[in-house]
DNA sequence: ATAGTATGATTGTCCGACAATTGATGGGCT
DNA sequence: AGCCCATCAATTGTCGGACAATCATACTAT
């Protein structure tokens, strides 16, 4: 019987360093906000040189586990915020070559339950937050990006209307790749905008009025449509979602 | 009327050159497996020095567009990993104070349909994963860890059956979060073992029989049973989810 | 008090260097 | 010929130092 050693890990200087530095933020000793000492300090408290230190504050960075306030220098510690952290899944997405299928059927298991829970669980603030995103797309969807910026704005004030904040996180990625696929076919489908309008304002009424069954029913019909909008446009379904526009 | 500005946007070189490399691998001009060029190739092409490329290596390798193969120098294009985007996702969401009850609410949303689809599209290879799980799990279930593990591995071969790659993606912050907190509570509910395993049964049973209506139900349960392991434990739901321990 | 200025600290970038490790080359052996 | 091993060039990780540009602060003049 022979003993299996497991080859020793050799972990880089930058990647001790950069975990070192993330395991303090998580376990809060270093708090939102704080400023990190400077790279010459973290230099001399650490002893390594400058230049690691360096590359393990560009993967803290990439990580957004550190931010630098903007026209600022020093670094403070950050709270990943949900467009950065949805960035990275977007882009694993993209690279699993997954297809408007996928990212539709699961739009379609988390837009209803969000209804209904919003439906339960809504504050003044956050409906009418849902009201700014409604009116604010039946008054403005000429252009295409008018209309993905309004969809997306609607799921969003939604989502943060239930209260629960990891659906935000969870949905936000879905929206990004719903958002890119929507802009090449809107232009194609002309009756989808009213639709859209016209779901959005039911799915509103419901929630003001509490109506956690209604509110399903129409994000349910509401998400439907989206499916219905590739297809009468002879999307194919299981084409990979675009990848991102170069801006 | 005042005019409003927006800042002039300054991006430092060692992001432009990240943002490059990153627009690239997402456009597939460089593709998966592929071997970048060394650091003073790169340097040479961008017209920056060594250090520059480095630290925009760094970033993007946190954000796992670029990895290294164990006991290799090069570096080659990556496609991210489940486990690792979601390990970022799971920062996002302990440094937001995210509580055992979004999660679980989280949790309820997603897994029932999970079941319901995998009944309906499993293929043979899927199918016998989730039996090696159920297996395992009722086979090896003395420590905490075993647990762990096992409730772990069930969820992601239930999701990995649905066919449906953005499932697992999204899962994963979720089920590490369970993970955690089941972690501390286990011990603690002698009779979560059998019920655990129980639930796993039925639920491998009606996906095997393709019945997609009690897949679903005894999914809704099994999701159900942990809210109430908690309770039981007299655990408040509404704390935070236990920040990653230092292994 | 406000505007302008001087001063020091900090970051972004560069250059050069070196040990350790890896990939490749080529020679020797069967 | 094919295989194994020694040698060597290439590459990475890390270090030290350097400098301009920018930010923070204290100080000064109006």
């Amino acid at each position: 019987m022979s003993v299996n050693f497991e080859p020793l890990p050799f972990e880089p200087g930058y990647r001790r360093v950069a975990s070192a530095i993330a395991a303090r933020i998580l376990d809060r000793t270093l708090r939102h906000g704080e400023p990190l000492p400077s790279e010459l300090e973290l230099a001399a408290q650490f002893a390594v040189n400058r230049s690691t230190i360096r590359e393990a504050l560009r993967e803290l960075e990439s990580a957004d586990l550190v931010a630098r306030r903007r026209g600022t220098k020093r670094m403070v510690v950050a709270r990943p915020a949900t467009d950065q952290v949805a960035g990275r899944m977007r882009h694993a997405l993209t690279l699993n070559d997954v297809t408007v299928r996928e990212v539709w059927a699961m739009l379609e298991v988390l837009e209803p339950p969000a209804a209904e829970a919003a439906a339960r669980d809504r504050t003044p603030a956050a409906l009418g937050k849902i009201k700014v995103a409604v009116d604010g797309y039946r008054t403005r969807n000429s252009s295409a990006q008018d209309v993905v910026d309004g969809v997306g704005g609607f799921f969003r004030a939604v989502a943060e209307a239930t209260g629960n904040r990891v659906l935000p996180l969870m949905q936000e990625p879905l929206l990004q790749l719903l958002e890119a696929a929507l802009r090449v076919v809107i232009d194609e489908a002309p009756p989808a905008r009213s639709r859209i309008a016209g779901a959005q304002a039911k799915i509103l009424a419901a929630i003001e009025a509490g109506d956690a069954a209604t509110a399903r029913l129409w994000m349910v019909r509401h998400v439907r449509d989206f499916r219905r909008g590739f297809e009468l446009c002879r999307i194919d379904l299981d084409t990979p979602v675009p990848p991102p526009s170069p801006p």
